[in-house]
DNA sequence: TATAACATGTAAATAGTTACATGATTTG
DNA sequence: CAAATCATGTAACTATTTACATGTTATA
């Protein structure tokens, strides 16, 4: 049971999935592709955690829809409640920047403001995902829903704090 | 050349370095252990971006000081003016955060309360290399240190953004 | 007529962590 | 006397990415 695992059982918490919905859904969990995916599936399914359900399709290709058991239920409640681990981030950024009096002053202009563009677009994705959640909270008791609340409130905080350091470093390029 | 080979080249364009200093000085560039490291130090040597010098002590053991060659730095500053890729971040917290509903609300304090403390302990530590960073580009002329400076303040900015989002969780928590 | 979305998998390569290995000196 | 710091490396394992593999339907 790795950490992939784990985001896996908290997206099947909510409701059955099918492997390519949790490719798809897992992003803001945790960054994995569906080759990590599947077979992790897979094994999750051998270990009791989940069980699938084959569903034929014509028109598109055949898929599992894949349930949480109580069993899963019961382990992701239990890793839940323990004490997280530190968070790492991984940004080539940070890099460029230790060395950005190597670069030409525009090139390093350029730098920032293309992660400035990049966070502006992240945070527009992010706006729909909350008018999303907002509105499964409001229809229904919504309990369910506010993890998925949290998690974005906060990698909107996040985006927020690096497109700031962002207008804050080019200003001190700037002068 | 990988990332973190980028990130060595980086930490010795501003002086010599033995593995040992490097391994203890990489984390806010990218976290790597040094069995990483070594091996990475031979390629980079092999490939003629760096030299090495053994100093043969007595007292301790002895090391190898690594030197950047002007090929390194020529390979370093093409790479820093080329853009830079997206962050990944790895936070087991998210999914803790995600499947909240599941745990006891005291856990879920808990996690929180544990993430701000986390938080300000990183706080401390970057206003301590922070103070180091500024004693740098006060004495000498202090171009080679802005890269430093800048992104000991990126640190900062995520990790108060960090302790933001906690406050605001936990105060949504007790609501 | 090409690309995107749907859908699931495997294989190969690279990256990263943890454990093994050694050994002196300093600090609590 | 135990743990930390200095110092360098390898081995084994785990995680992650990229490429291979297949096939339909809808959209531009």
């Amino acid at each position: 049971m790795n950490t992939l695992s784990y985001g896996l059982l908290a997206l099947l918490s909510v409701g059955p999935r099918t492997g390519y919905d949790l490719s798809q859904r897992v992003k803001p969990l945790w960054q994995a592709g569906h080759s990590q995916i599947y077979p992790l599936l897979s094994q999750l399914e051998q270990s009791g955690y989940i069980t699938f359900e084959l569903i034929e399709q014509s028109d598109k290709p055949d898929k599992k829809e894949y349930t949480i058991t109580e069993s899963g239920l019961a382990e992701l409640s239990e890793w839940v409640g323990d004490s997280a681990g530190k968070p790492v981030l991984k940004d080539d950024l940070h890099i460029k920047l230790y060395a950005i009096w190597l670069a030409e002053p525009e090139k390093a202009r350029q730098l920032l403001q293309a992660r400035a563009a990049f966070c502006l677009s992240e945070l527009e994705r992010y706006q729909l995902l909350m008018d999303n959640v907002e509105k499964d909270r409001s229809s229904d008791g919504g309990k369910k829903h506010f993890g998925r609340y949290l998690l974005i409130r906060k990698r909107v905080m996040d985006v927020e704090a690096n497109l700031q350091f962002c207008k804050w470093a080019l200003s001190e390029l700037g002068s």
